[in-house]
DNA sequence: AATGAAATTTGCAGATA
DNA sequence: TATCTGCAAATTTCATT
């Protein structure tokens, strides 16, 4: 990237109502914010070119869409070289079903958030796929029974 | 709400199409999928209107944005019963810094996903915020120190 | 589900401070 | 550098078939 400008307010007032609905027009966001639609125009095209806003996506219903298990897993490498690390990750990229991975502390390496159709899918792919993946040495799932919060922003200060 | 009407392989595919990116127009959508923009348009209004869609949200860069520290926490209640549980989601659901609140199984109830500016302001939150919830009897907390995956989609059979 | 037209929104001038 | 006014192009939305 080049050399990115501090934000104001005004862009973390843009970001906020962003994250919260993507549809909203140049127009509303002119009206809530008080500056003409250009000028909103020109701070969300840099907010993008910057960086600020990665991407823009719906935010489908899983259980609907015949996606109702989700889970969390709990991963130790047996070896933690880099190598093994980076052959790890190459393979979890490639499972579709894994739509998080963080690297963290604590007594596990990894955890993943996986979803799958349901609790059967879900074995299908950990004694699968998974079960190929030699860099493995301990996991420990944990079924999600419901979700109570799934708020998708992230919490701007707005003052 | 109504009598949803079965998804076909279309459906599937607009989709995956708009959680991957909500800015393609009817105009890509018509072209990749190969119907007349009019029935890509009634087609995505009813994924809406039926709740398949939940919404459209800009994906914002934390770290870019100042919110650089992620955490997962795994909570367990003191107390199980429906009074305690309700009583913790409530207080839970008005701390913006927990983005997702996850019921789950295994030797703690349930897991919170966190976002903060840094490792300080978690621990304002832990020992401030948190520390008034009465309900909590185990609290562990997970710091992540990198995000492998993060595809804000889910997996979408495609035939 | 398609065609085509109307209404809305976006994107970009040129002007101003 | 950031904003505004206003217009042309693109897109969405809807009536009709």
């Amino acid at each position: 990237m080049e050399n990115l400008t501090k934000l104001d307010k005004i862009d973390y007032r843009l970001l906020n109502l962003l994250q919260n609905n993507a549809k909203v027009t140049n127009a509303y966001l002119s009206q809530q914010i008080g500056l003409s639609q250009a000028a909103i125009f020109e701070r969300v095209k840099r907010l993008e070119n910057d960086g600020y806003i990665k991407n823009y996506y719906a935010q489908i219903d899983g259980p609907k869409a015949g996606l109702g298990a989700t889970f969390f897993v709990q991963i130790s490498l047996t070896n933690n070289s880099r190598k093994s690390m980076d052959s790890f990750l190459q393979k979890i990229d490639e499972l579709d079903e894994v739509i998080e991975c963080h690297n963290i502390t604590g007594s596990s390496n990894f955890l993943l958030k996986i979803v799958t159709k349901d609790l059967h899918s879900f074995q299908d792919l950990v004694m699968g796929e998974m079960s190929k993946l030699e860099e493995i040495g301990s996991l420990e799932s944990m079924i999600v029974l419901s979700v109570m919060k799934d708020s998708k922003t992230v919490p701007i200060p707005l003052n």
